[in-house]
RNA sequence: CUGGGUGUGGCGCAGUUGGUAGCGCGCUACCUUGGGGUGGUAGAGGCCGCACGUUCAAGUCGUGUCACUCAGACCA
């Protein structure tokens, strides 16, 4: 009963017995989601919408400060549509849902349900762009998309998925590239900053980039278990779509150029990085700045005089600054303690007599379950700064356990021993073919190339391919994916 | 798509050689409750995943099917 980290809530499955139940306990404990009646779609309910909700409201914001604007696509694709770019239409056709009824009559061509929208957006860029004056667009869209996937799991691959999809168009090719670095940045700053998990960015290799695209940028997080998640992608086109769907523009010499394209996208998946980033044995922990409740407060004694009053009180001040709930259920009080850490409220505040008799409150932090006495005076503050710092220490965990399962190989075997015996993250070099790509992931059970860090150092003329032993082009980290 | 597991009140489960569907939690009402799931009393709640078959009789046996789940292959 003394112990802090002991487990208090049984129906959780520890991570160490096995920590995929672990995950969908979370899911389901927290009460962030139920299962459907259709396969591979999940209902999102409320307090998971809420996060979500935040997500949005964070990466909107960041979005528009550069210049986005937010627009609406259809729901449908006209198959002839979908076909016109051949390497896109090779990637996205094994997971489209048709609609070939409309009421009673089939329809003369089917309809594919967006699994994204890059030939929508072409379609459309075909009508609006004449001039470099019309240049650049930057359009954004937060939508729900269809992708019939064999395996599901909640958040991690569902058939239909929430995200934004940022389609961007630009005279040259210098600024849609500067636009595809600067959305992936945008990402990495938001895990960061928002989500307080730590991600390695980089290129991906021709082997793993999207249909249709010249170059894919990725943000790489770490899940606890070793697992990466691709946690948002952001596509440089070049002028590959806008050949295939004849979109031009009169530049300023009067002469018809082919624009130049991106396109960007982070989906409710982010929710599941958040769970397996930052979740303990207890449930969920969430950052502070997505959490739908910052702040709970629980009255001890709630029957007694004052009680529910002062905690109404303070409820009404916390609110004007943070999400705050006050929980004045007839559970007790530990029964609340448990609920709350299992939802990940990242702080809780208990106020009783004896602490309105000394004019002060209790902080526990969900991530340390270290307890701090504060003065209601500037309670304000303490919350404040204790949010601050539950965000930091999550991100310093965040960091340290991607550091901590970075390991590195110089031959076939050390890469297939690493492989093996430790989950995580392995750097090393590789010489551009995919063929090796292929063969070190036959090796290994699913060790693929996540990508070519932004800091990865050039190699040097002795560095070696891990798999062939030829020179090597680049220092790739490898890793398996959810 | 391939292979394993599971389907019984909201959740977790039991149910013997086929013979009256049970338990714990939760839920409702009332009481109780001072700091890590408080204790009590009384209640409500079932097409035993679905379909077909065997049988006097099916939660139980057979066939099929659907869903969920885990591990692979594919993907954000």
């Amino acid at each position: 009963m003394n112990n802090k980290n002991q487990k208090m809530v049984s129906e959780i499955t520890s991570m160490e017995t096995d920590f995929a139940q672990w995950y969908t306990d979370v899911v389901k404990k927290a009460e962030l989601v139920d299962y459907s009646g259709v396969k591979g779609c999940m209902i999102i309910r409320p307090y998971g919408y809420a996060i979500w909700e935040n997500i949005q409201k964070d990466l909107d914001a960041r979005f528009k400060k550069l210049g986005h604007e937010n627009v609406y696509l259809p729901l449908f694709i006209p198959e002839s549509l979908l076909q016109k770019e051949k390497d896109h239409v090779k990637g996205f056709a094994p997971e489209c849902a048709w609609v070939t009824f409309g009421g009673q009559n089939e329809l003369a061509e089917r309809l594919c349900v967006r699994p994204t929208s890059e030939t929508l957006f072409c379609d459309h860029f075909k009508n609006i762009i004449h001039s470099y004056r019309d240049l650049p667009k930057l359009y954004n869209q937060w939508v729900n998309v269809v992708r019939w996937e064999k395996t599901t799991r909640p958040f991690l691959r569902t058939s239909e998925f929430l995200w934004q999809e940022g389609h961007t168009m630009h005279e040259t090719e210098e600024q849609a590239r500067e636009e595809t670095q600067k959305m992936l940045e945008v990402y990495r700053d938001f895990y960061a900053d928002t989500l307080a998990i730590y991600a390695i960015t980089g290129k991906k290799t021709e082997k793993e980039k999207f249909a249709g695209a010249e170059e894919t940028y990725t943000i790489e997080p770490m899940m606890h278990n070793g697992i990466a998640l691709q946690g948002g992608t952001s596509h440089y086109f070049g002028d590959g779509f806008a050949k295939a769907f004849d979109i031009t523009y009169t530049d300023r010499e009067n002469k018809i150029r082919y624009p130049h394209q991106t396109s960007w996208g982070l989906s409710t998946r982010v929710i599941g990085a958040i769970i397996m980033s930052h979740g303990d044995d207890n449930g969920l922990i969430l950052p502070p700045k997505v959490a739908p409740i910052q702040t709970v407060i629980i009255p001890v004694a709630q029957h007694k005089e004052g009680v529910l009053e002062k905690a109404n009180e303070l409820k009404e001040r916390l609110s004007r600054k943070f999400r705050v709930k006050l929980d004045d259920s007839d559970n007790s009080a530990g029964w609340k303690y448990s609920e709350y850490e299992m939802k990940g409220v990242p702080l809780r505040l208990e106020i009783g007599p004896k602490d309105i008799e000394n004019n002060s409150c209790v902080l526990v932090s969900r991530l340390t379950r270290q307890k701090q006495f504060v003065s209601l005076d500037n309670v304000e503050d303490e919350v404040e700064k204790a949010l601050r710092q539950i965000h930091d220490q999550l991100y310093e965990r965040s960091k340290r356990n991607l550091e901590a399962k970075m390991f590195e190989a110089k031959t076939f075997e050390e890469f297939c021993d690493v492989a093996a015996n430790n989950p995580g993250y392995i750097r090393a070099f590789w010489c551009g073919e995919a063929e090796c790509e292929e063969k070190l992931k036959d090796a290994t059970g699913g060790v693929k190339s996540r990508c070519i860090p932004f800091d990865a150092p050039a190699p040097k003329d002795n560095d070696v391919c891990v798999c062939c032993k030829k020179k090597a082009k680049h220092l790739v980290v490898w890793g398996r994916q959810y």
